[in-house]
DNA sequence: AGGTCCGCTATTTTT
DNA sequence: TAGCGGACCT
């Protein structure tokens, strides 16, 4: 078999990497220099020459969308679907094994995946039900904990006993919500990597399972790992195993959430792999990689990297100081609308800031020019309320006994069943060891309920058999077009929401019920008997999903600094670089937080491709308060020679101190009004239907024939009048 | 039971 | 400045 097309394209170290033989890799791989692709070209290597079977790889991503792209690159590469390779997450592989072997694990089969929200919800409870001071033992300092001591693969039993009575208690929270969640057959994320894990270490026959099967493990982004998730490799590895891991310890920005950028190092130390640096970076200018190169020069303890290129030395890295952070956002609009006139597309465009809040005076300034852009971030569409609200109905139809789902819905919409209510629902359950729907069947068949409250609870519990009855054989698009029309949710959310908000809503909803209808279950988790109910809830849990409106659209890119990992654009500015927002005051501190900080930095700045803009504001609104700022010291770390002041602090102060030359002076006008044709070299043909400014800034407004609308510098645009 | 108002707090985010 | 949660009022 010709399998030169698996290396043709590589250059001596990834086809070093790709094609290594025995023993573990470990690649080192720097920002841009094409590591998805020697993953890629690793497992299609490994199946087409080695001819390993597909089953007997093991391949983990960070993310589902990462997991589903390399999926995509890997059957492309190979010209079909490798039936048989498991590519996901840690979490969906845990979770395919939990559902596969759950009686091993005393799991029902029905078990249930609680996100975030339903377990910081279920955490709040159980604090409740301690009767414990909700301002000592907040339910997000809690549910912190009890991640935080997960991921370390710590069960309560495992953690120091303290004579402190606070952690004591701490502690006991644990230890309560875990067993609410073992009554219940709850498991929350981090669970579903401890109970495999324990599955794992405890089962021999499981354990000898799955070492059997896979001969070769691949991870991704493996800076990005915890304690947990490297113990789960080690268990499943064994002492057989090839592992092939790669990761960029100069990349690691999740510490904050328990990964361990140590865990590369220990790799190298546990399983002596051969080492490969990926340093040739195909993606950024000479000058950026440069610039990059130094900022992150300043940590300590890294494994050592210098990235290059072959391309070309590009333009200077543009620094901007503004007045305020208004100014910053005009400056950076300008620059962008600057791209777009000479041909740029806005997608090619990032603004990447440090914290969510910095984005709104982007939006404003591209709002007001009228250039579309996109906000990634926020709500993701299972973990909308209302897509929740009609999931906690689903969940019910599906498991009587998801008291999550039960606590959620049973009062939405409001149909008379109180704090009270639901109160007394709660003990019944915890006395009679059952859950709050069984509960609250045995209370109205016992007619404990006062009239009122009875009438309500009979109503809801009816709701829910009776969409479980009628929709028994029907699909699953069925059944929640069925639920979202009984539970009447729409009608709710208009009756007391904005009705712009409610609209919304409802359109997601409808959505929702799409997403249904097109749900295509995996092929394993059919194999594995699941329902295809079973599966999309599962799959809810555990991707809750983009699905966020506008998809590819051709706008400019907002996000964070994090959110950017990963990702590449032609143009990129890394806003607010001040002191305090960048680096974070939080981070300041410590040094190690200063050097992932240090990290998110060369993980912005290798974001661009041909142009970076670094800018920063003088003052700036924070918490409702302005202050003056000060330059963020990673300006400092840039070698002068690659930067340029893009406009010069001398020259805004000789400006003021010169009583203004003739730069405010306003410029001749122009001759472009209302209704003129005008000719444009790109944008062909249009008419003028707005006119703003004047002098060098003058902008209008053209509704090209062909383009579409576009507003443009007079003085970049080079207009030409028809009539 | 349910709606309104006031006060507190305030990175980064995926699963 | 804005969003969220709890206390308070109807």
């Amino acid at each position: 078999m010709d399998v030169s097309h698996l290396l043709e394209d590589l250059n001596d170290a990834q086809r070093e990497a790709v094609t290594a033989e025995d023993g573990h890799v470990l690649v080192l791989a720097g920002a841009g220099s094409g590591k998805t692709r020697v993953l890629v070209h690793r497992i299609a290597w490994l199946i087409q020459v080695h001819h390993v079977s597909p089953m007997g790889l093991l391949a983990v991503t960070f993310t589902n969308k990462a997991a589903g792209e390399m999926r995509a690159r890997v059957g492309k590469l190979l010209g079909l679907r490798p039936d048989g390779l498991w590519i996901g997450t840690f979490h969906g592989i845990c979770h395919r094994i939990l559902r596969m072997h759950a009686a091993d694990v005393g799991l029902p089969e029905t078990f249930q995946i609680l996100d975030s929200e339903d377990q910081y919800r279920l955490i709040r409870r159980v604090i409740r039900d301690m009767e414990l001071d909700e301002g000592e033992y907040p339910a997000r300092q809690q549910q912190g904990f009890i991640n935080h001591h997960k991921d370390e693969g710590r069960r309560p039993e495992h953690i120091e006993p303290f004579d402190n009575p606070h952690a004591l208690t701490q502690v006991a929270i644990y230890r309560n919500y875990q067993d609410y969640c073992e009554r219940s057959g709850l498991v929350d994320f981090a669970e579903l990597l401890l109970r495999t894990l324990e599955l794992l270490r405890d089962n021999p026959a499981r354990q000898a399972q799955y070492r059997d099967r896979f001969g070769h493990i691949l991870i991704d982004e493996f800076q990005d790992t915890n304690k947990l998730q490297y113990a789960l490799v080690r268990i499943i590895a064994g002492d057989r195993a090839r592992l092939f891991v790669v990761g960029d310890d100069d990349q690691s920005i999740y510490g904050w959430r328990g990964a361990r950028v140590e865990n590369v190092s220990d790799f190298a130390r546990d399983f002596d792999p051969t080492v490969i640096r990926l340093e040739q970076n195909y993606r950024s200018t000479a000058t950026i990689l440069e610039a990059a190169n130094r900022v992150i020069a300043n940590n300590e303890e890294r494994m050592g990297k210098n990235l290059w290129t072959e391309g070309e030395q590009g333009e200077p890295i543009g620094i901007f100081s503004a007045f305020s952070a208004e100014e910053e956002a005009e400056f950076v609009v300008a620059r962008i609308r600057d791209w777009l006139e000479q041909g740029g597309a806005a997608s090619e465009a990032a603004v990447l800031y440090r914290s969510n809040a910095q984005s709104r005076l982007f939006e404003h300034q591209l709002l007001a020019e009228g250039i579309p852009y996109r906000v990634y971030g926020g709500q993701r569409f299972f973990e909308r309320a209302e897509i929740k609200d009609a999931m906690g109905y689903l969940r019910l139809v599906h498991n009587r006994d998801d008291d999550p789902a039960f606590e959620r819905v049973v009062n939405v919409p409001a149909r008379g069943i109180g704090e009270r209510t639901v109160a007394a629902i709660r003990e019944h359950a915890r006395s009679a060891g059952t859950s709050l729907f069984a509960a609250a069947t045995a209370m109205r068949d016992s007619g404990a309920f006062a009239a009122r409250a009875g009438n309500a609870v009979a109503q809801f519990l009816e709701i829910i058999n009776d969409l479980d009855r009628r929709t028994r054989d029907a699909s699953l698009g069925e059944l929640m077009s069925a639920v979202v029309e009984t539970a009447d949710l729409a009608r709710w959310y208009r009756q007391r929401e904005a009705p712009d908000r409610a609209e919304s809503r409802e359109e997601n909803l409808t959505e929702l019920i799409r997403a249904a209808e097109t749900f295509d279950q995996p092929l394993e988790d059919e194999q594995s008997g699941l329902s295809p109910l079973a599966s999309f809830l599962a799959q809810a849990a555990l991707e809750a999903g983009e699905h966020q409106g506008e998809k590819w659209q051709d706008c400019v890119q907002l996000m964070t600094l994090h959110s950017a990992k990963g990702l590449e654009f032609p143009l990129v500015f890394l806003s607010g670089m001040e002191e305090g927002l960048f680096p974070h005051q939080k981070s300041t501190e410590e040094p190690g937080r200063l050097s992932e900080e240090r990290r998110l930095c060369y993980v912005g700045m290798t974001r661009a491709m041909q142009r970076l803009y670094l800018t920063y504001a003088e003052s700036r609104m924070l918490h409702g308060q302005t202050s003056t700022t000060y330059p963020s010291r990673f300006l400092d770390e840039l070698p002068e020679e690659l930067t340029e002041q893009v406009r010069p602090r001398a020259a805004r102060y000789a400006g003021t101190s010169f009583g203004g030359g003739g730069m405010s002076q306003p410029g001749p006008e122009h001759d472009f009004n209302l209704g003129s044709t005008v000719s444009h070299e790109r944008f062909g043909i249009g008419t003028v239907v707005n006119v703003e400014g004047s002098g060098p800034n003058a902008r209008v407004q053209i509704n090209f024939e062909t383009a579409g609308q576009k507003w443009l510098v007079l003085s970049y645009a080079n207009l030409e009048r028809l009539d």
